[in-house]
RNA sequence: GCCCGGGUGGUGGAAUGGUAGACACGAGGGACUUAAAAUCCCUUGGUCCGCAAGGGCCGUGCGGGUUCAAGUCCCGCCCCGGGCACCA
């Protein structure tokens, strides 16, 4: 199977250079059979596992299953660069792993193939997203391939797949056909309340689960009422039910652009691209009510494998938090609110809405109508993100009306402010000034009274918000601690029917609705303008073809330029899914990806369970997760999945960041044209900036880092430095940590790494880096180390011991593998287990750093020790084939085995090769570490505090004093205190 | 402001309360070589004393504390990264 090398270095010949290639094949002569040929062996082994399927899995079995899952990416146009497969390889380890404790393991790879990349290039293209993700998708898999990874390619998934999408769709009819049981604390199907309603009809009992900002309880009907609703009230109704429901939503509306804009793409109030105005605007949107998970999602939490901080990202997000709903009655209606604060009932001075507040204008006397209506369309105008920013900013607007307070009678003036937010509780607060910083301000601001309502409180100058302060605000609560007044005052407040105890919740529903194209289209149909699921029947619901990726003149989305997109003559919803519709639930799929007849089949889904190590980004901390999670809890519920979370335990890769090279540049216009200048990097000038620079070409000088003139020319093409003006011959360039990113010139791309030094020495590498849930930076100067110890390990098998370990290694010729049968000392067995435990040890803790070096160490000691046997290498070849497959799989081969090392059992570390007779015992004075002494382990304590003060040098250091007190702690440490 | 991480040599990092700096990069020196590459060996936290062997002192962001013993535990700060935020 080897090519002779004058063959084996044709491969080599698309090198330019002919001196050099001349030089290899000298080199290469001399090495014969035995270099590490990384090129050759990675290209053949990865193409006999694609041959023989060897990581194909089938579902089934004996073996106990283990699902190792990772995000599937979003298949750019970039590519992949050095910090993509950094999770993948973590995940590949375990993966292999376990196939060698025997397990049955469920591994596999796809793409999240929606998304707005690809719908943007198809806007200034013309080009069909389909090909452009299609390209982009291969390209991927071309540069995963060469990676090694283990995955089974066969149950690859793509989210934009219409055999993948029908079940999308099929899950978003189930949604729509659910609503959430609060008695039964879960989802169930919509024609069991629709039986109810026409039995019982509807008394308010199940109005705690209605959510969204304009959702409002329809109001109580009878049995008989229900019947003798019409078809549009009786599906109005229940859109108030549904989980996946058509109601208005805020959005961020871009006339110019035509199109709804998320937060992010909007700065300032116009929109980043482009830089158009942005309206808030109010549209029919598809929402899914996750808010009727909130309590699950949140108490779900506790029992999963998941680190901290993402845990605790999720509780932020859902926001729980208890109080009470209080009434403030004014004139004929009231004003609801929410408040933690129920204890402060007595502070009360003024009650502010949102400017969106439906009640706004209802409350408004007429002489304040001018002032307050154009305070409200001008905060209305101003987006959530702006309204949180300026927080110094106190602005609002007195409606001229009062409401009553509910123990007192009180008039309480009502307010405008746009510090209380539309989407949160009501939508208005009672203000306290002497209790809350906000509600303070505000009264500071425009003169309001401020009322003290606990003890000690100095509201002259800010609130007191202390929650274990003593309420001293007039009424039946002074006296009160505050946890009790809060008790007290919800009982008195229930007691009068001013209000209840109540949990409030900051997650909002999920809009589910977008104005694009490439994405799921939403299953429904309208009939006289009432949304009707579309038939199981009539999924998928193919994307049409459209002729351009815009929306429509009149500001429709792109489907609505679709011929026919209509069922049975009604038209169809123009919307889309967002892009966390398919990865809500892919990790199902994987179980059975080529079903036609259901998801996935009810025994794929009982094999394989939930996934048991998830491995991706913490950018998704609150996103995707959560939808992954509601997505499974409600499968769960109707009884398709058995188990409620998707994911056992979750690990997050930390980013490789890239280093950029960072030059000071200053702006100037000359003949009316903007022209830069290079400066200083310490430059502080006027009108000075920093500009990213082409990593290639930097040199280090000085200590400092400098672009040479060819790396300064190929920057000229760069728009921000075209006609710069170099101040020197070189430019000083400051290094910096950053994203990695292809508009800051720092992308490293592994198929560059992959052909120098090969998929091995990467995945070693990336692994070396450090702790993977740590974000650091990638520099390519270190993987020299990862490629010396493969070819040290490779050189172990094929340089015979018994010669000098003085002699370059590459120059001892010994044509065949030279193992030896001979039986291990106890040193290389040692070396041996001592690795074998902490790899066995440290794979689960997902700690693949120190693994690394502990391959690095036995390596460095058997070379030492000139080992080549059999009995040492073999079961070290095993553990180190999850982490370096490739040379694995070929040392395996070439000790003789016919089957994929990936087959072979783990090698179990024992005990008594690590057993010692004798430690050397550090002896510290004053726990200060001053020399070593070696003590057999069956000493006991007593007699080696006596051996150790009978010890010249210990008598020596003592100067003739008694130590106070001398600490022997077995097999670690003798402290002796003076 | 709140929540979660983190701060250790020139660099990436290691260390169940028990010898701080494993392992690796880089740097310096040496061997081999016509030469280069590759390989192998040695040195490498700072500082001071010594011709040397060797030894002293300082040292894990800062200040306290607990302990025979602290990078590790406790209290109070500072800085960096990430997330959330007028959340009532």
């Amino acid at each position: 199977m080897y090519r002779p090398a004058s063959i084996r270095f044709s491969t080599q010949s698309r090198q330019k250079h002919r001196p050099l290639r001349r030089r290899l094949a000298k080199f290469a002569a001399i090495q014969g059979q035995m270099a590490y040929d990384h090129k050759k062996i990675e290209a053949e082994w990865q193409h006999r596992w694609k041959e023989q399927k060897t990581f194909r899995t089938e579902t089934g079995g004996t073996r106990p299953k283990y699902y190792v899952l990772d995000m599937f990416p979003y298949p750019s146009g970039a590519g992949l660069h050095v910090g993509h497969p950094l999770g993948y390889i973590a995940s590949d380890i375990v993966a292999r792993y376990k196939r060698h404790c025997g397990f049955n393991v469920l591994h596999p790879m796809g793409y999240d193939s929606f998304g707005l990349p690809a719908e943007q290039y198809a806007i200034q293209t013309g080009q069909h997203p389909a090909k452009t993700t299609e390209e982009n998708a291969a390209r991927y898999r071309a540069q995963l391939d060469r990676i090694g990874f283990s995955f089974d390619w066969d149950r690859e998934v793509r989210t934009s797949d219409p055999a993948f999408y029908k079940w999308t769709q099929w899950i978003f009819l189930q949604l729509f056909n659910s609503w959430y049981d609060p008695r039964a604390d879960k989802a169930r199907p919509v024609s069991e309340l629709v039986a109810r309603f026409e039995s019982q009809g509807c008394h308010g009992q199940d109005a705690s689960v209605l959510t969204g900002d304009v959702e409002e309880f329809i109001g109580e009907f009878s049995a008989a009422e229900w019947n003798s609703f019409d078809e549009r009230t009786k599906q109005m109704v229940l859109q108030r039910f549904r989980l996946a429901y058509l109601s208005e939503a805020w959005v961020n509306w871009c006339p110019a652009l035509g199109t709804v804009l998320a937060n992010d793409e909007v700065k300032d109030g116009v929109s980043e691209r482009g830089g158009h105005p942005v309206e808030r605007k109010r549209m029919p949107q598809w929402s899914l009510r996750i808010t009727a998970y909130a309590q699950r999602l949140l108490d779900g939490l506790d029992g999963l494998d998941w680190s901290e901080s993402i845990k605790e990202a999720q509780r932020n997000w859902i926001g729980r938090s208890e109080g009470a709903s209080v009434r403030f009655p004014i004139g004929d209606d009231f004003i609801e609110v929410f408040t933690t604060r129920p204890d402060t009932l007595f502070g009360v001075s003024f009650l502010t809405l949102a400017p969106e507040h439906v009640l706004v204008p209802k409350f408004t006397a007429p002489e304040r109508k001018a002032e307050v209506e154009a305070y409200v369309s001008t905060a209305k105008n101003r987006s959530e993100r702006e309204r949180q920013a300026e927080v110094d900013k106190v602005s609002g607007v007195f409606t001229g009306s009062y409401a009553k307070h509910p123990f007192t009678g009180a008039d309480i003036p009502v307010w405008v402010g746009d510090y209380v937010l539309g989407g949160y509780g009501t939508g208005a607060v009672m203000a306290v000034p002497g209790g809350d910083q906000r509600d303070w301000r505000f009264a500071k601001h425009f003169g309001l009274p401020i009322i003290a309502v606990t003890e000690g409180a100095d509201v002259e100058k800010e609130a007191d918000e202390r929650k274990d302060a003593t309420i001293c605000s007039e009424g039946f609560l002074k006296g009160l601690k505050v946890p009790q007044a809060i008790r007290r005052a919800i009982e008195e407040l229930e007691k009068i029917g001013a209000g209840t105890g109540k949990v409030n919740f900051r997650l909002r529903d999920a809009a589910f609705g977008r104005q694009r194209y490439w994405g799921e289209p939403i299953p429904i149909f309208y009939k006289d303008d009432i949304p009707y699921p579309l038939p199981e029947s009539a999924l998928p619901l193919v994307l049409p073809e459209v002729d351009k990726f815009l929306p429509t003149e009149s500001g429709e989305p792109p489907l609505a330029r679709a011929k026919n997109w209509t069922y049975e003559g009604h038209p169809l919803e123009t919307t889309t899914m967002p892009g966390w519709a398919g990865s809500s639930w892919y990790f199902l799929r994987y179980m059975d990806p080529k079903n036609a007849e259901r998801f996935a089949s009810k025994e794929a889904i009982e094999h394989w369970g939930q996934v048991d190590l998830y491995v991706g980004g913490s950018e998704h901390a609150t996103g995707h997760l959560l939808y992954f999670r509601f997505w499974t809890k409600f499968l769960h519920d109707l009884g398709l999945v058995p188990f409620d979370e998707p994911a056992k335990k979750l690990v997050n890769q930390g980013m490789i960041q890239g280093i950029s090279m960072m030059a000071k540049v200053q702006a100037s216009t000359k003949d009316g044209e903007e022209h830069y200048l290079v400066v200083p990097p310490n430059s502080t000038a006027e009108g000075t900036f920093e500009r990213n620079y082409l990593v290639d070409h930097v040199v280090l000088r000085d200590g400092k880092h400098w672009i040479d003139e060819a790396g300064a020319g190929k920057t000229r093409d760069v728009a921000a430095f075209r006609g710069f003006h170099l101040s020197a011959p070189s430019i000083e360039l400051k290094p910096v940590v950053e994203k990695m990113s292809k508009s800051k010139f720092n992308v490293v791309n592994p198929d560059d790494i992959i052909e120098k030094y090969g998929a091995d020495t990467l995945r070693l590498y990336e692994m070396f880096l450090g702790p993977l849930e740590q974000s650091k930076p990638w520099d390519t100067n270190g993987i020299e180390g990862t490629f010396r110890f493969l070819k040290k390990f490779w050189n172990l098998f094929h340089v015979g011991a018994g010669q000098e370990p003085s002699v370059p290694s590459t120059h001892r010729v010994d044509p065949t593998a030279a193992l030896s049968e001979e039986a291990p000392s106890s040193d290389e067995l040692k070396i041996l287990h001592a690795t074998l435990k902490k790899v066995t040890e440290d794979i689960p803790k997902m700690s693949f750093n120190t693994c690394v070096s502990q391959f690095m160490i036995a390596v460095n000691e058997l070379h030492a020790l000139k080992c080549n046997k059999r009995a040492v290498l073999e079961p070290l070849t095993i553990a180190l084939a999850p982490f370096a497959p490739h040379i694995a799989e070929e040392l395996w081969h070439r000790m003789g085995h016919a089957e994929s090392i990936s087959t072979a059992p783990w090698p179990q570390w024992e005990q008594r090769h690590l057993e010692e007779s004798s430690f050397t015992y550090p002896i510290s004075f004053n726990g200060k570490m001053r020399l070593q002494l070696e003590f057999p382990l069956t000493l006991d304590a007593k007699a080696m505090e006596a051996a150790v003060l009978a010890n010249p040098e210990v008598q020596q250091r003592l100067e003739g004093k008694t130590p106070k007190k001398v600490v022997v702690v077995p097999k670690r440490i003798v402290n002796i205190v003076v």
